[in-house]
RNA sequence: GCGGGUGUGGUGGAAUUGGUAGACACAUCAGACUUAAAAUCUGAAGGCCGUUAGGCCGUGCCGGUUCGAGUCCGGCCACCCGUACCA
């Protein structure tokens, strides 16, 4: 064994016998259990980055440490090959789409060859082989026969300049980001799946389901199940003659009796009927379609009305309320109206204040008083107050009475509601799956047969930043005799939606999938950013029940335990520029002064030596150059050593401060095993371990070594928190370096007390540190290698002890430490307590109300 | 705006079920080794007071429950993620 750690030809070796050797191949077998681990995969922007790292050396550690435990583990990889960047690397470098993504994923299957994880590389692809996206084409035809497919109108962004669509990432302040044109709202027909057919499916799986509440939470919110009532109001125009009645719906309708106007979309019928002899309702009109079409935009807008004239005759009272059109209610959003409630409702009451509106009490407070409404609404639950004959009912008798009183009337209805919306899944551009339809002379819409699959994209294009490529190019779109292709692509969630299937039998060229994929799904876990928790994991969750009910698949959910990791984040610096812009500095350009706590206090420019101002902490992106290359870490210290700083700086789900000098402490602690071990090796021939006649500092040597098996197992196989596992095995080798033997030389049994630690700590780290634990298990003299080895047993017997330590509060604070026998009873621990002398001192003069006593922890003496 | 989360020493973090706040590291300081530096090893350290024994304060802020609160409850503040065409 060589005296220096040299991580390069370790970890060279390492890879090099694991591929030799196959030793990542998953096959099928049904005398053992399997674990399918497996990590989201990345989209090829170019180079791995930080997340990315962190991302797979988690889902590598969990998949070799449940090897270790003697599972048939599978931990395929592949790549999310479709999107935005592609062309916009198209439109910029004038490179084809294609090219770029292949040549970037050959870039990133280096570097993620470089990092030594455990994946079965003969699944491998990427979805914009046509070999994928052909499976995803024929399903989508399947579903549209059986209906789970459907066109409408929906809004879109639309620059009107470079006259194409935008995502709402490109829309910047309500302008296109190229063209800086302010963006309209557009309605264009396009393509959609029936999710909403199995909201409630969805929703009631989540409990199935090993997810992190927080994330359960949120997918049952974006859901959005709701009860309420839909009704419809009668309208009268300014002209006192009748218009199309006006539908709403309503969770509150105990709040029925407090409506004080109506609110409807500006692209809503009323709205049109209203504006045709009113040019400045009209312009109102146009002036809401202006801006982006993202909720967020949308609802952190100014709130703007405008009265179209028209009066709504409510349902019960008879009374005539005013209509407006308002720009915060959307077409798209339920029935394009809303009953206004500003009594009960906060945006209503805001909105009724603005406009000088009435705001009317239905509700009682909690003294069953009429509730102040001068500075806000009031929304909670009560009873009834100015309701006339439903006053004093409660909300669930009120909501009754109410729908009860309106479906009579034949205007009105009790409805569940959900928030989620349809998917939309056309997009207007070249880089993704062409959605696999034709269109007929007469207006005809079919889709393509089996023999007609796949469409495949075209590879020689021409993409600029107007338009839709594909609409450009008569060769792929004309069919002859008046039939037309479609020229939309899938959104990219289609292709994320199913991956993980894919990868349990990427071979067949027969079928979407085989019976393989129910050997290995559900996915055991699935490892990624909290930033998937809605839209990607619903998706994917939708799509599985799709396969389910197509016998593809017979499980219910894709993904039994989910692990959301956190962001990667840095330092960042800049200097602002005379024109008030910021250049952003690199962490790797810049060099940190810090006082002499070591509190950074200034930081200077390497190049100039002039100070640069210090930006905060703030997630690794490109436009705040904050980014730290990953392989320039590698190529400085190794895999094994980024590897571990990843896992040992912050538990997976929170986010991670990057840090160069906890990096090399990372390096530091591996060399300090290697020579661990050199020096152990060193030391002579360890004897057999003989466990009934061990002195004091071996039995204390050989607890620690059981207690750290016993907690690293707990926090990486079950509480997935690797740090504090890292942080055992440290505490273990450090004890392994204080370890010294009763005589001058160590003895037989001293050297197999120690290796039995050493063997431990190489083992407890061989999944976080493959592949130093590789060359070491090895040195220690095992042929087999160390990914075979079994995970260390746990020696209930080794964790006995003979006393322990009690700690005693008076009044909760902490007085006093005892030393008490392990099998002491509950009155000598609380006689030796209150014997202490320190507890004395406080005790002293006063009366002992109670004495706690927690066993193997504290005793708490409270005096009065 | 709405939904979800986070907040602990100089820094990253630990404290798993309401029971010793600060494990393990990083940075810092001191010492050893060295002609010297680096590397390595050993030690110190939350803040304030005290010679020691020890005391007081301390987990974003305000309040509550409890023998006991970083942990539970109520109200705030700041930041982060998502918000349906970024992936």
């Amino acid at each position: 064994m060589d005296a220096q750690y040299t991580p390069f030809e370790i970890e060279r070796d390492a890879q090099q016998y694991w591929d030799k050797n196959q030793c990542f191949k998953a096959v099928e077998d049904a005398n053992r259990d399997k674990f399918y681990c497996l990590s989201m995969f990345p989209y090829p922007s170019g180079k791995l980055h930080m997340g990315h790292v962190r991302n797979y050396t988690i889902g590598d550690v969990v998949s070799r440490f449940q090897r270790m435990q003697g599972k048939n583990v599978m931990q395929p990889m592949g790549w999310d090959a479709f999107g935005m960047p592609a062309e916009n690397a198209a439109i910029n470098n004038r490179v084809p789409p294609a090219k770029w993504t292949y040549d970037n994923i050959d870039y990133m299957r280096n570097q993620l060859k470089a990092l030594g994880f455990a994946y079965d590389w003969n699944r491998e692809f990427a979805t914009c082989d046509s070999d994928y996206y052909r499976w995803e084409q024929w399903f989508f035809t399947k579903l549209l026969e059986k209906g789970l497919v459907y066109k409408k109108m929906s809004t879109v962004n639309w620059d009107p300049i470079d006259q194409t669509v935008l995502a709402n990432e490109q829309v910047i302040d309500g302008c296109g980001w190229r063209s800086g044109a302010p963006v309209e709202r557009k309605e264009i027909p396009l393509w959609f799946l029936k999710i909403t057919d199995y909201a409630d499916e969805l929703l009631a799986d989540l409990d199935k389901v090993e997810w992190p509440e927080q994330v359960k939470t949120m997918q049952r919110n974006w859901i959005g199940k709701s009860r309420g009532v839909e009704m419809s109001f009668d309208i009268k125009q300014a002209d006192g003659s009748p218009d199309e009645p006006v539908s709403v719906y309503t969770t509150r309708p105990d709040t029925l009796m407090g409506v004080t106007y109506l609110a409807v979309a500006a692209g809503h019928p009323l709205a049109k009927t209203a504006s045709a002899g009113n040019a400045e309702l009209a312009a109102f009109c146009e002036e809401c379609a202006q801006g982006g079409t993202s909720e967020a935009a949308l609802a952190t807008k100014e709130k703007k009305g405008m009265p179209t004239g028209h009066v709504a005759v409510h349902p019960l009272s008879g009374r005539e309320v005013p209509v407006y059109v308002a720009n915060f209610v959307l077409m798209e959003f339920g029935t394009g109206a809303v009953m206004a409630v500003p009594g009960h409702d906060q945006r209503d009451w805001e909105f009724a204040t603005k406009y000088q509106l009435p705001i009317e009490a239905v509700i009682a407070d909690q003294h069953g008083q009429a509730p102040d409404l001068s500075e806000g609404a009031y929304v909670e639950y009560g009873r009834l107050i100015n309701s006339g004959e439903f006053d004093g009912l409660d909300f669930e008798a009120a909501f009754d009475a109410i729908a009860t009183r309106l479906e009579g009337l034949g205007v009105g209805e009790v409805k569940t509601n959900f928030r989620l919306r349809d998917w939309g899944v056309a997009r207007q551009r070249y880089w993704g799956a062409p959605i696999p339809v034709k269109y007929g002379p007469e207006g005809q819409t079919v889709p393509l047969t089996d023999d007609e699959l796949p469409v495949a994209l075209p590879m020689e294009v021409t993409v600029d930043a107007s338009g839709s490529p594909l609409k450009k190019m008569p060769a792929f779109s004309d069919l002859g005799d008046g039939w037309v292709r479609e020229t939309d692509t899938f959104d990219t969630f289609m292709e994320s939606s199913w991956y993980y299937a894919r990868f349990c039998c990427a071979d067949n060229h027969e079928a979407m999938l085989d019976e393989r994929a129910n050997y290995w799904l559900p996915v055991d876990l699935y490892i990624g950013g909290i930033e998937h928790a809605i839209l990607h994991l619903l998706y994917a969750r939708f799509f599985h029940k799709l396969m389910r009910d197509f016998g593809l698949v017979d499980s219910d959910e894709p993904f039994q335990q989910l692990l959301t990791q956190g962001m990667v984040i840095a330092e960042t610096y800049y200097r602002l520029e005379a024109n008030g812009a910021k250049t952003w500095f690199n962490p790797a350009d810049v060099e940190v002064k810090r006082d002499d706590k070591g509190r950074p206090i200034s930081a200077l420019l390497i190049e100039d030596g002039q100070p640069v101002e210090m930006g905060g902490i703030e997630k690794m992106s490109k436009s705040k150059n904050n980014g730290v290359d990953p392989q320039s870490m590698i190529d400085r210290f190794g895999a094994d050593t980024v590897r571990l700083f990843m896992m040992f700086a912050a538990p997976p789900e929170q986010s991670l401060e990057w840090s160069d000098s906890g990096v090399e402490g990372a390096n530091r602690f591996l060399k300090r095993l290697w020579r661990l071990v050199n020096e152990h090796l060193a030391a002579g021939t360890p004897g057999a371990l003989n466990t009934s006649a061990l002195s004091d500092a071996q039995r204390d040597l050989r607890r620690k070594t059981h207690e750290t098996i016993k907690k690293a197992s707990d926090d990486i196989g079950r509480r997935t928190t690797f740090n504090t596992a890292i942080a055992a095995v440290m505490e273990l080798t450090n004890a392994l370096g204080r370890f010294h033997g009763e005589g001058e030389e160590p003895s037989p049994q001293d050297l197999a007390v120690a290796r039995e630690a050493v063997e431990t700590s190489v083992l407890l780290l061989a999944p976080i540190t493959p592949h130093i634990c590789h060359a070491l298990w090895a040195a220690l003299g095992h042929a087999e290698p160390a990914i075979d080895a079994a995970w260390p047993r746990l020696d209930e017997s080794a964790l006995a002890r003979d006393s322990i330590e009690l700690v005693v509060q008076v009044n909760g604070k902490l007085r006093a430490r005892l030393e008490v026998p392990a099998d002491a009873d509950k009155a000598a621990i609380e006689a030796q307590a209150l014997a202490a002398e320190n507890v004395q001192r406080h005790t002293e003069g006063k009366a002992v109300r109670k004495v706690i006593v927690v066993p193997g922890k504290l005793v708490n003496i409270v005096v009065g």
